[in-house]
RNA sequence: GCCGGAGUGGCGGAAUUGGCAGACGCAAGGGACUUAAAAUCCCUUUUUCUUCGGAGAGUGCGGGUUCGAGUCCCGCCUCCGGCACCA
């Protein structure tokens, strides 16, 4: 110890800056708000108050966002950067329900063991703006949003979110009419595609309905709307369970119950209505690549077309499918129903009716789980139906099997076998017909395959190097390139190397293929060598348009290459009349009720006179009512209806309808876990107000307008990548559809931080053993009996042993030392492992900068501070300066990390600091080990905390070097090293070079064909 | 299978984007101070050869472009993350 006290400080300036209100951001209009400051909004993801309280994952994204923070404070910044809570949610459930305690207890000792944590260290959050989405003043507000997006629709003319009453509108002018389907459509009606399908197009007018009528038209317009869904019902836990809460063998994750696919109306969200408004404006935000590209892929948009395949002997009846690749027509040989589609049981034959009624039944059964994992083997039934390939004329058989899903396209799909793999399996276990109807432009260039086991790959080898007269295509390959073919995987790549060689390409033998491109004479050397294999063509996929492909037997499009054929065949079907150009998306719409109490109360009630009605304003908050048993009805039946726990609150049920004021029943079921976290950084801006969600005045000043505007910093982890962001994304876009927000997106910058993983050791056994317990040794590392243990770097988890837990951390070394220690790790946004044997060195570091400004008290050594002025030390902070600062900009910390250490090296190398740059050095490492900067900053003389001082600025002037070291290479390689004026000019520098003893001797009696002078970089010199 | 990301000393990682590979930290070894330990300070630490001057090799592997490649191009391998029969 050196007098650093960092217990004692850090509780100190804690304490200070709670009871000063140093990080307390008023609002524009507010007391104390400078509105000449620019603004600066720096969010972080808010954690779920489990149980088991912080982990070493959660500070490192909470450190980077407080280090922009403090930084963008010093810069003269209005920063906002507040916390809260996502606390609605499964786990304090099931403990509730184990242990008999009301969750809403155990989710505030949990807020209050995670807050105490996260207090721990020194974030600068403004706490005055905490948020639970437990509060009832919070999921007011939810359920508030909740009823915008009932009361609305989406408006495909205006391409926005529109007010429900504007529909209805529409339709009692007559100014929409209702289809066959109870779409609201155009008037008068463009010929639509049932028409063309042969189904008379009737459109009804609105007027005409009756009343349910309209009001299921109505209902099925709105953005949250009830329908019967697939769902993993699970009648003993008496919930229906999200795809991640099924195990593979279609058990529950908890208890191990069964669990059954079963259709059950729920609530769900039309986020698909904004499948290609998220899509489009993925483009405006600055996020990391990565994580864009991962929701455009959810998005999942293709394009193709829909075509009608007539059913032989159907009186006209047809069966639409969607594909992409409708160039592939002609190579449609057979086509595939999903089990549930509504034609299977009507064209089954009564030959394969048994058949079929089995497989269905079956499929039933599967969860799309099962569906998922199990399903590596094609399975499927013949219906005994054919279907009339509207473009040969031919018929092809219809089959039904499990791979075609009826929640994509249409549930159906015309087989292209030749030309898709999933087909071609298919094709292949059945026997059925294969077209080829796509080949290689340029035969030399058709590529083929063998499948071979490590010792064929030799047999085949010794092949190629005895008999190359057989294959003309390995001709010319010399022994010496041979040699370096080995079992191992060397690739002989026909672009770059020797093109007297003909092209042939070999893979490595670990993917256990060998491809070939050009065919003559494989097919022949591959039976001679191996009889029992057999060369197959590559086969070409359809979902990437290969331009090296060109058509045959396709009439309309021979000669043609794929992407002209696509569109001339879009063309082509929709001149016919045999279908037309479709867009389709992996998306669907939300899945958005749960059977479990610990949620937010849909603000619906159920009436018989006027069906599903939103509660009025006025009525909300709708409160949790409190209950004492909120576990869920448990069942053996898998028929037996869901029971949420609120069904047993009858005195909450019964209701008055708020539209006729007569009996209704309340919705039983609660949003899910997203709900409150799809807009918790707009209830932040203004988290007292009772009257809105949020003053607009202050989001428009906090969040901005346009399309730049939105949160400036969002740090959280990938994990979220895809739904939260998604979803809020949604959220965010219907609000601004309705006028509530002005930015349409809520997220202008996003930041992944990477995750922290662990060391894992084992032993012999593979069983782990806990990081406490190892040993390192020079030549690895051991348990406490001498065996020397395996080790990896793995996710942490509790059942690997190697959780590392922050409060012991801090409990030892402090929380500046844990700050810097995850920051220097590497980089925030690369996964890195956690070592605690690395904490020590930059707990020394702090100890080295507390005895340089400060000194060591016990050791009775005194402060390096002296009025002694050092220019290199001046310089050097000078770089520091520019260095951080940017550094911070770039969220690069671990190098900001290091030219600190660099700096407070070089004074003590120097033997001084002056109290002045004493003073800018601890500025400029306050953001980043906020408690020791603010101690030191007070023993410089200052009474004030540090938090809102200018950070340190730099001057250009002193960066510049007057002289510069630069290597001279001969030939590419350094020979020497030169000292030169900074401003020399390329003939000094040269001059210089080449008097240079060891250049000199480089280049003599050889001729200079080049001299490369790189200022302020580097002198090349090339002889020959 | 598909889509991302990454492979640099004993370890975590640097390298102004094509210009001195290994900054900074850890660990290890040697030394100083101490009765001793801790703490602190100094030196060594990619690797091979060495006549101790130095010489060669080196950023997953095989090639290429370039005066010059960790960085760009072609092909491959391994690890991590995501998606997964999306027609």
């Amino acid at each position: 110890m050196s007098g650093y006290d960092f217990t004692a400080i850090e509780k100190k300036w804690q304490e200070y800056w709670q009871a000063n209100g140093t990080f307390c951001q008023p609002n524009p209009g507010e007391e104390g708000f400078d509105a000449n400051k620019p603004k600066m909004y720096v969010l972080d993801m808010f954690p779920y108050p489990s149980g088991a309280g912080l982990h070493v994952g959660h500070p490192e994204g909470y450190t980077a966002s407080d280090i922009v923070s403090r930084y963008k404070r010093m810069k003269g910044f209005n920063v906002l950067h507040p916390m809260g809570y996502d606390s609605f949610g499964l786990p304090a459930e099931q403990y509730a329900v184990e242990h008999g305690v009301h969750p809403r207890e155990t989710t505030e000792k949990n807020i209050a063991n995670i807050e105490r944590q996260i207090k721990m260290f020194g974030f600068s959050y403004d706490w005055s703006r905490r948020i639970a989405t437990t509060d009832v003043e919070y999921y007011r507000w939810t359920q508030w949003i909740f009823l915008q997006l009932f009361n609305s629709w989406y408006d495909p003319e205006a391409n926005s979110a529109r007010p429900i009453d504007e529909l209805i509108a529409k339709l009692e002018s007559g100014e929409l009419l209702v289809d066959l389907e109870g779409r609201a459509v155009m008037a008068p009606l463009t010929e639509s595609f049932s028409a063309i399908a042969g189904i008379p197009s009737v459109d009804l007018k609105f007027g005409e309905l009756t009343h349910e009528e309209q009001r299921a038209v109505i209902d099925n317009h709105r953005l949250a709307y009830m329908a019967e869904v697939p769902v993993n019902w699970c009648p003993k836990l008496g919930t229906v369970l999200a795809n991640e809460e099924v195990t593979n063998e279609g058990k529950s994750d908890r208890g191990d119950y069964p669990v059954f696919r079963r259709n059950l109306k729920q609530w769900m969200l039309r986020i698909t209505a904004y499948a290609t408004r998220l899509l489009e404006d993925i483009e405006i935000v600055n996020w990391p690549e990565p994580i864009k590209i991962m929701q455009r892929n959810w998005i999942g948009k293709s394009s193709g077309a829909s075509v009608d395949f007539e059913i032989a002997g159907g009186d006209g009846e047809t069966i639409r499918v969607y594909t992409t690749r409708p160039d592939t027509l002609y190579g449609a040989t057979y086509m595939v129903l999903a089990p549930e589609h509504q034609l299977v049981e009507q064209i089954t034959t009564a030959e394969q009716k048994a058949a079929v009624d089995e497989y269905v039944a079956q499929a039933a059964n599967k969860t799309e789980l099962d569906r998922m994992t199990e399903a590596k083997e094609k399975t499927g039934v013949f219906t005994g139906a054919f279907a009339i390939n509207p473009i040969t004329g031919e018929q092809i058989p219809i089959w039904v099997a499990d791979y075609v899903m009826m929640g994509y396209g249409t549930g159906a799909i015309m087989a292209v076998p030749a030309h898709d793999t999933r087909d071609h399996e298919f094709a292949m276990q059945f026997d059925l017909p294969i077209r080829p109807i796509l080949k290689q432009r340029n035969e030399d260039d058709a590529r083929y395959f063998v499948e071979v086991k490590a010792d064929q790959f030799q047999l085949l080898w010794d092949a190629f190097v005895k008999d190359q007269s057989l294959c003309p295509a390995l001709r010319g390959i010399g022994a010496g390139n041979i040699d370096s073919f080995t079992p191992e995987g060397r690739t002989y790549n026909p672009d770059v190397d020797d093109p007297n060689i003909n092209p042939i390409l070999v893979m490595s033998i670990q993917t256990k293929r060998l491809i070939f491109v050009g065919q003559t004479g494989i097919d022949a050397l591959v039976s001679a060598a191996c009889p029992n294999l057999q060369v197959k063509p590559i086969a070409q996929c359809t979902s990437e348009l290969d331009e090296s492909l060109e058509y045959i037997g396709s009439e309309e499009i021979n000669g043609l290459a794929p992407e002209a054929g696509k569109t001339r065949m879009i063309e082509y079907v929709e001149e016919k009349e045999l279908g037309r150009s479709s867009t389709q998306y992996k998306l669907r719409d939300w899945l958005f009720s749960r059977q479990r109490y610990w949620g937010e109360p849909f603000p619906i009630v159920h009436c018989e006179n006027c069906g599903t009605v939103g509660l009025r304003d006025d009525q909300l908050p709708l409160e949790l009512p409190p209950m004492d048993d909120f576990s869920p009805a448990s069942s053996d039946d898998p028929e037996a209806p869901p029971k949420p726990p609120l069904g047993k609150m009858t005195d909450w049920v019964n209701t008055t309808c708020p539209c006729c004021s007569g009996p209704a029943t309340r919705e039983l079921n609660t949003m899910p876990q997203w709900a409150g976290s799809c807009w918790y950084y707009l209830r932040y801006l203004d988290p007292k107000n009772s009257e809105q969600f949020c003053d607009p005045k202050v989001a428009d000043y906090w969040m901005g307008s346009g399309d730049d505007g939105g949160v400036d910093l969002y740090i959280g982890g990938a994990e979220h990548a895809v739904l939260h962001l998604l979803y809020s994304r949604f959220w965010h876009k219907v609000m601004y559809d309705l006028g509530h927000v002005r930015t349409p997106e809520p997220f202008g910058k996003l930041f992944n931080q990477g995750m922290i993983t662990s060391f894992t050791y084992r032993d012999s056994r593979g069983v782990c053993v806990p990081n406490a317990d190892v040993e390192f040794r020079e030549d690895g590392v051991y348990n406490k009996a001498g065996e020397k243990l395996s080790e990896s770097i793995e996710k942490m988890s509790k059942s690997l042993k190697n959780v590392v837990n922050p409060d012991d951390v801090i409990h030892q070394y402090g929380a500046d030392t844990f700050r810097l220690y995850e920051m220097f790790m590497g980089p925030l946004d690369a996964s890195k492992p956690w070592n605690t044997r690395d904490v020590p060195g930059l707990f020394r570091f702090l100890q080295r900068v507390w005895r340089l400004v400060a000194g060591d008290a016990e050791n009775d050594q005194p402060a390096l501070i002296n009025d002694n002025m050092n220019d290199d030390i001046e310089k050097a902070l000078h770089k520091l300066i520019k260095k951080v600062g940017e550094d911070i900009e770039a969220m690069k910390f671990n190098t900001a990390i290091a030219a600190m250490m660099e700096f407070v090296n070089a004074c003590f190398k120097a033997g001084c600091i002056t109290t002045n740059q004493a003073e800018r050095f601890v500025l400029v490492l306050a953001p980043l080990a906020p408690h020791i900067a603010e101690e030191l900053w007070q023993k410089l003389g200052h009474a004030e905390s540090l938090a809102h001082e200018p950070f340190p600025t730099y001057d250009e002037k002193i960066l510049i070097e007057s002289t510069v070291e630069l290597p001279v290479q001969v030939n590419g390689k350094i020979r020497s090293r030169i000292t030169v004026a900074a401003d020399a000019t390329q003939e000094e520098i040269l001059a210089i070079a080449k008097a240079e003893e060891k250049v000199a001797s480089g280049i003599e009696g050889k001729t200079l064909i080049k001299e490369i002078v790189i200022p302020g970089r580097m002198v090349n010199l090339v002889v020959k």
